[in-house]
Order: structure tokens, then sequence, then C-alpha cells
DNA sequence: TAATCGCATAACTGATTGGTTATTGATAAA
DNA sequence: TTTATCAATAACCAATCAGTTATGCGATTA
């Protein structure tokens, strides 16, 4: 099922989340290790992190060997763009594009 | 200054006050006092989560005799959408796209 | 097989948070 | 002026949370 909007914004409320899920964005898939490597937190909290982040719907794992990759999943976050649909029209030329963007991302 | 997205996603991540958003966006100006007869929770928490949306920028009060009004901000959801774009476009192989929707949100 | 590595889970802790009731301040009404 | 109302603040409490260290488990390497 998919993941409610709440979560998903309960996911991104921590910096520290929101921080490797940006990582993740912009470095694309990354083992824990390499992950934890850059954040300032053990590896446990890293990996604490990570489970919040895919019970969201945020990012995707792939088991290689004793290695877990993780990379975020694009579709995560049209939740929040669909919830943001739902309020206001001062935003709205931007979110059509973003909906387009994401339908895009999804082939 | 402007709220940052970590605020406007912490101020979004609880329920009770994605809730008191909603209805602020749905019907409009309401007073604390409307808005605690339909919340299942106490008035002072409800003050609280005001207070919560507006350091966020999401919410806006004016004073009217002894009643608060408080009113959505449409302006307040603009850092996610900002956030959104940025980190959504990073999907993409091409930059030049993301270029070009930061182009045009700047209109 | 034995030792090591990568990661998740368990167990715990201090900080934060979302709720409460009590109180205060300001305005309106009697 | 006295009383009642609306809302914010104070003080407190239980629950949640983000971090830690210790441990366990599967996969690799020696």
């Amino acid at each position: 099922m998919k993941p409610a909007s709440g979560s998903v914004f309960r996911a991104l409320a921590d910096p520290t989340r929101r921080s490797l899920f940006e990582r993740l964005c912009r470095e694309g898939e990354q083992t824990v290790w390499m992950l934890t490597r850059h954040a300032r937190i053990s590896q446990p909290a890293v990996s604490k992190h990570l489970a919040a982040l895919k019970s969201a719907g945020l990012v995707r794992d792939r088991r290689e060997g004793r290695e877990m990759h993780y990379r975020a999943e694009a579709k995560g976050l049209s939740p929040l763009v669909d919830w943001l649909g739902l309020y206001g029209a001062f935003w709205r030329d931007r979110m059509d594009r973003l909906e387009d963007l994401l339908k895009r991302m999804d082939q």
C-alpha cells in the first residue's frame, strides 16, 4: 500500500533524515557504510533513519553480498505533491510542473 | 526572514497541526475558539499548534477585539515546493531541465 | 573452520514533544 | 465596577524520538 503523506512528512521532518535522503538523491545509490562515513552519527543510527525513510516509501534497498545498497525512490515524494495540490492556487503552476516531472521520472 | 523548509516540514509533521492547517485552508479565517470546537484537544493545545504553524510561516493571525483570527498563508508552503523541485529534479539525468524549472519558478 | 566485515536489532538514555490543568491578561458585557 | 469570555502562557506529565553501545546474523575472506 502507498504510504500516507503523514509518514512522508514525519520522515522528512528530521534534518538528519532529510540529509540522508538528499545525499541519496544527489549521489545515487549508496551503501550503509558509505552513508555512515559522511554522517556524523553511528551506523545503527543511520540504519534506523534508513528504515524510517524506507517505511515512508522514500528509499528502496538492494542486497548485494553483505552490503546493503539504498537509493532514493522518486515515487515516494508523490504523496507530498498530492497533498500540496489540495491547497491553494498560488503555487499551482509550480506544482503542475512537479507532477509532470515526477510522472516522467517514473518511466 | 523566510522560514526554512525544515521548520515547515516539522510543523506539518504533526497530524493535528496538519488538520488545523487544512481546515484553515478549506474554511478560511477562523478564531481559536472555532478551531478548538472542532479539534478534540484543549484550547491551549490549539494555541500552541497555531504558534508552531505561525513561526513556520504557514498561518497569520489578526486580532479583533478579544478574538484572535487565524488564516492559512499560501506562501508558507513555497519552501516545500522549492525543496521538492530541488531534490526531485536530481533524479533526472540532465540538469538543464532543472535550470529551466528554477528559472520559470523565479518569475 | 575461524575470523572479519556489513548491517540490523536490542536495550537503554536524555531530550523533545504533544497533551493536560491552572493561571493570567485583555476585551466585552452586565 | 464587576463579571464573563477569548486566548496565550506557565507548569507539569507521559510518550515519543534520536542518539548511544552491545549484540546477533548472514556473507566474505583467510
